[in-house]
RNA sequence: GGCACGGUAGCCAAGUGGUAAGGCAGGAGUCUGCAAAACUCUUAUACGUCGGUUCGAUUCCGACCCGUGCCUCCA
């Protein structure tokens, strides 16, 4: 059995072998928990999500760690602002985060542990550098040295290109050559001796109370709870510098092995030709597109309509497509429960115990499109409704052959059709009971002038023959 | 300046050395008191520009234009 995906260190796409009975160890660098995610972060982890689906499926032994940043310049930021503990502040962002990935139906890492959790292997992991020369002390803090790891850039390609010194770094902070007493500019802090702006938050290390660097929790985590080289490691494409590449310096230098096989990096989502980011501020959340009833799946399904390593640009109207897209192929789930007299409740059961057959009779393009071309979620999405178009109709044989594959397919797109559950208001209800008996009556003009009425206030009554229903608009 | 990525109908988005999936929107119909939903059918001569290779290029090569990302803690 093999994957083929991009990888972002050979610049091009490369088979992985997949042996069910060895462990698949997959890593993705998660969120900083100091506000609320948006949907271009969930883009990462929807891709990584859909990586982890195939792979069940497959009935592939996945170990998948997912970390949560929860100690940096933004999280204490963040706490003293808001008089709260790091922890506070942390516990309640990432319950936050934790709540949009359950509605976004992604699946729990095996593992998703925190930076303040794993502060002792990041200090054996800086001890083993100042063991071996590859890090030195300054004042308290514990800096890698670039300069003794020779194949340093090799994932960025850095040997290609030239590092320019800039005034300002991406986040908008001096590039301060002098701030850190770093030997060199390019090397990176792996451990922060404490400032008071830190408050409270600080530990003990040989080289003094502190705080660790961003990029020394991912090694030490990747290291601690998967051991050596990892199969898949992904995140967002601006981590591939210079966090990605910090990343192997650190984890090779110390542990002599190589740190990842495959490089997995997704593109960013766009907001009018923009990258969507907290500090550009045109972002959107789960709970913002809620609040204008796009469902998270709806969101979802937009995410994986664009292939991963093209940027995607966000649009209401690519909302839109993607909501009626996901409805039709409820309506397919659903005619088919119907006809193998399958109870729609059931589905989330039977979706949990979904493997793909043996042999694919209806749906090999699918699951090609994903398996054998680079996660190509957009074409296999065409290959569905292909499919759905040649077959509007199925026998009842067909279908009992369609359905196991069908199961598969909702599966791997983590797709959970589910009868949508809306709380309508009191009045609504009335004005709307209220119309159905004037038109049961005959009395179109008046139930005519109700429609309206609710309509102005913003829902839409749907007739059919035995009754009727409501829906926001 | 360096390194990357992208430019396919109104909007998205696949793909291919021999004239281009799919979704949305648009149009028509069935249904309906009317609508909506659903279903069926359907439209458009869409491959950034200019050269080159080729019998033939949207696809390969080169140049250019436009857009975007990264270039020291951003997913």
């Amino acid at each position: 059995m093999e994957l083929n995906l991009f990888n972002t260190q050979s610049r091009q796409c490369e088979a992985i072998v997949l042996e069910p009975q060895k462990p698949f160890k997959t890593y993705c660098c998660g969120p900083t928990v100091y506000g609320p995610a948006h949907i271009g972060n969930f883009r990462t982890y929807v891709v990584q999500d859909v990586l982890v689906r195939l792979l069940k499926l497959l009935k592939v032994n996945v170990c998948y760690v997912r970390n949560i940043t929860d100690v940096d310049d933004k999280t204490i930021r963040g706490a003293r602002q808001n008089n709260q503990s790091l922890q506070e502040f942390t516990t309640y962002w990432t319950q936050r985060f934790h709540n949009d990935c359950e509605r976004l139906n992604l699946l729990p890492p095996t593992v998703e542990p925190k930076a303040t959790e794993t502060i002792d292997d990041q200090l054996a992991l800086i001890q083993l550098l100042m063991d071996n020369g590859y890090a030195y002390a300054r004042n308290g803090s514990v800096y890698f040295r670039i300069s003794a790891c020779k194949d340093y850039g090799k994932l960025s390609h850095l040997n290609e290109r030239e590092l320019q010194t800039q005034d300002l770094n991406s986040a908008e902070q001096a590039n301060d050559a002098d701030e850190y007493e770093r030997d060199q500019i390019a090397d990176f802090a792996l451990w922060k001796a404490y400032k008071p702006e830190d408050g409270t938050v600080a530990w003990n290390s040989p080289w003094g109370r502190g705080r660790p660097g961003w990029h020394t929790e991912c090694s030490a985590m990747t290291h601690r709870y998967l051991g050596g080289t990892l199969d898949v490691h992904s995140g967002g494409v601006d981590l591939v510098f210079p966090h990605h590449e910090n990343e192997i310096a650190q984890f090779e230098s110390a542990y002599k092995v190589p740190f990842v096989k495959h490089w997995l990096h997704i593109a960013h989502l766009r907001v009018n030709g923009q990258k969507m980011s907290k500090k550009l501020g045109n972002l959107y959340t789960l709970d913002s597109l809620q609040e204008q009833h796009y469902e998270p799946s709806t969101v979802r399904y937009a995410l994986i309509a664009g292939h991963y390593r093209k940027p995607l640009n966000f649009t209401f109207e690519n909302l839109n497509a993607a909501q009626s897209a996901l409805h039709k192929i409820y309506a397919y789930t659903q005619t088919l429960c119907k006809q193998l007299s399958v109870d729609f409740a059931n589905l989330p059961a039977l979706l949990q115990q979904a493997t793909l057959p043996d042999h694919l009779q209806w749906l090999q393009p699918f699951f090609d499109a994903l398996l054998h071309d680079d996660l190509n979620t957009p074409k296999a999405l065409g290959c569905l409704f292909s499919f759905m178009g040649q077959h509007p109709q199925l026998s009842l044989d067909e279908a009992k052959t369609v359905f196991p594959e069908w199961l598969a397919v909702l599966y791997a797109l983590g797709i959970q059709p589910v009868e949508q559950r809306i709380s309508i208001p009191a009045d609504i209800q009335e004005l709307a009971e209220k119309r159905w008996q004037c038109k049961c009556s005959g009395d179109y003009q008046a139930a005519d002038n109700l429609r309206k009425a609710l309509m102005d206030k913003g829902w839409r009554v749907l007739d059919n023959a035995q009754g009727y229903r409501i829906e926001p608009l």
